[in-house]
DNA sequence: CAAATCCTTCATTTTTTATTGAACTCTTTG
DNA sequence: CAAAGAGTTCAATAAAAAATGAAGGATTTG
């Protein structure tokens, strides 16, 4: 029973693992981010003990490059934590269970750099729609209108969705 | 001033035309759609009258297959309707203003799937863990008990979503 | 302080995803 | 009813994204 969607040799993982690391890629990627982080995130979701970076590459068949730019990534929206394990010198590492990370870098990554270039976007629109013919501009900001009211909805929400999924 | 998120053969259109497309090529790759949906969706979107095929084609410069197939997509989720058009034996399209068909039918087909899927996973992944040592287990148990609260916290939180975003 | 270890970076390669356009079907037209 | 037009499909190609691994920096060890 070959396991598809993990890299090839992505062996010596036990099927809880391996339910974990598949689920995180699933979601992570639904964000936009690449398998190996799904990989990477997955196993120190299920792993008790912080783990080191050969050990991640090892056991997820990722290489040494794969591996540290997916614990930058992780780092860097605060899903992954370093942890010093006394007589050891290479920096282990545990997963933060607070999946909430994830939806706010995405939110304040993705989602809401768009929205303010799109309101740049639709001010520019308006001033050129001014200059159409009457039938043309009434149509145009018909529009517009929909536009910076759907805007504005998602600008409304996004504090609600933090609200709901932060703690 | 080259327009470098635009197909390269993409003139003819007017600055109005382009900053809807981009803004939409933006928002839609946000939810995995390629660009050329996005300049599909866009020019119709600011187009006061219907549109065939063929002039999507030659105003965006996108081949035969992707206007086919896009307008595919996007009937599919019903952000584009075709009109009968007098005289004119060609298909004619309009873009459905309710910016929220792509929200639902983004939740229907990639949310709402692997959500379903995680349930799965985490019943195995409870059956799994129970196998386990003592303090694996207790461990296990804390980590999936976060995973179901959190899937249900998403489970919660479409409906109320999709009420805001829709009408 | 030289060698070894750990980690990062980034040019190259691989993989995945999107686009193209020729071949085909179905419909309309003269 | 043959020819032209509209539209779809899909194998091939191009473009974009992710993974690899060698080179190099920084730190530790003996």
């Amino acid at each position: 029973m070959p396991v598809k969607t993990l890299s090839p040799s992505a062996n010596s993982l036990n099927e809880i693992e391996i339910e974990a690391i598949e689920m995180f890629i699933n979601f992570l990627k639904l964000i936009g981010l690449p398998k190996s982080v799904g990989e990477i995130y997955g196993l120190l979701f299920v792993s008790s003990r912080p783990v080191p970076m050969d050990t991640l590459m090892e056991r997820l068949g990722i290489s040494m490059g794969a591996a540290s730019q997916g614990l930058k990534l992780l780092r860097s929206v605060g899903a992954v934590k370093v942890v010093y394990v006394p007589g050891d010198r290479r920096d282990h590492y545990v997963a933060d269970l607070e999946l909430s990370r994830f939806a706010t870098s995405f939110l304040r990554d993705e989602i809401k750099p768009r929205m303010e270039r799109a309101l740049q976007r639709i001010d520019r629109m308006e001033t050129l729609a001014d200059d159409l013919e009457p039938v043309e501009r009434k149509a145009a900001f018909e529009r517009i209108e929909r536009l910076k009211h759907w805007l504005e909805r998602g600008r409304k929400m996004m504090p609600w969705v933090l609200k709901f999924l932060v703690k």
